[in-house]
DNA sequence: ACCATAACACTAACCGTTAGTTTTAAAAAA
DNA sequence: TTTTTTAAAACTAACGGTTAGTGTTATGGT
């Protein structure tokens, strides 16, 4: 299946790639709002239309791999080890993406998002519906008793985390203290059972 | 200030009202996405541009009085009565909202908002907004020594309870649920003193 | 009566986005 | 190979929200 992608799935790979990087190169060489899909087309020489057939939106373009991210915190749910509980579990998945947004070499992309509306508009959509694929994931662990309503608050309070983190003045410090209240709030929503 | 408000600003609240309410008449009638804003203009007899100098956007004609709800959650934390704990009063007035919306006269809006994708995100980060105000005024309260991160994270937790609540088969009972995870995370953020 | 200004109108455009159509090139069938 | 089919990408043209620039009118203060 991953065998041999033949020639027009590479060149299509290719145009893709050669959009986005033009796209954010020049986001962050004249500014985002500076920029405009014309420009962009023009400099990865294509036509619009093409852009569109790759990205749904303009701000698509700066979002590239957040499929990426979606994944990572399902999998913090699906692939933790047997009986690992699951706020620790998540909790350490936000540090390590927080971490990843602060620290990384794709610092300047992100102050670029928080000084752009529509960039932070579209990050916000972003990460609800990364929140119901959360849901989702817990909502379908067996080892989970809890109302869907728990779960898909589970999977907000999370999602908080990390946008509420990423502003603080101490990221990680923030996503732990902000983990304890999550704590308490997953064992509040235990069907009064034991302990 | 507020006795002889004059005839100009008396124009124009009019002219206001009058955009708004032609705009949410063949929002409903026609379609949300099948109403253009030159449509609205024609019909309420005044400029395109008079429009985007009343209204932000065209999704702002639909909420015409987010304010309202921004400074009711604001109030519900700033006067309430001496030593009533937050959470309850904050609890009592998502249930309001949750009423208002789910059983008002304005049901058709709701559901003209939860079906069209550009109304839900342009209430989402209307949402975010007021959870920011909610975040200020919680931090300002001298009887809460809590940090300045629990108090925007309790805000959130506060408007995820909304939305959630909104989205659940039974609202009421959701923002109850939600809400006694929300006390939780409350007693956890305390700077671990009393109890 | 006069002037400053706020509200509104009008034109024209910008920009993101989409539809419709056609060309090009890769994959599959003959 | 040759042919046929299919998918990528081009091109043209437009639509719809939004804004800039420029007047015009009516209101409120002097």
């Amino acid at each position: 299946m991953t065998a041999p992608p033949g020639r027009r799935e590479r060149k299509k790979a290719a145009t893709r790639r050669k959009i986005a990087d033009t796209a954010l190169r020049l986001f962050l060489d004249r500014g985002y709002d500076a920029v405009g899909i014309r420009d962009v087309a023009a400099e990865a020489d294509v036509a619009v239309t093409t852009v569109f057939s790759h990205f749904a939106s303009k701000e698509a373009l700066v979002f590239e791999q957040d499929e990426d991210f979606e994944q990572r915190l399902v999998q913090a749910v699906t692939g933790r080890a047997p009986h690992e509980p699951l706020i620790p579990a998540l909790c350490r998945e936000i540090q390590a993406l927080v971490r990843h947004c602060a620290a990384d070499s794709a610092a300047p992309v992100w102050r670029m998002v928080d000084e752009t509306p529509a960039l932070r508009k579209y990050e916000e959509s972003m990460m609800l519906r990364h929140a119901e694929s959360l849901a989702t994931a817990i909502a379908d662990d067996p080892g989970l008793p809890q109302t869907t309503t728990a779960c898909r608050t589970i999977a907000r309070f999370a999602v908080d985390a990390y946008s509420l983190a990423r502003e603080a003045a101490d990221p990680e410090a923030a996503v732990d203290e902000i983990f304890r209240m999550i704590e308490a709030a997953w064992e509040a929503a235990r069907p009064a059972r034991d302990t």
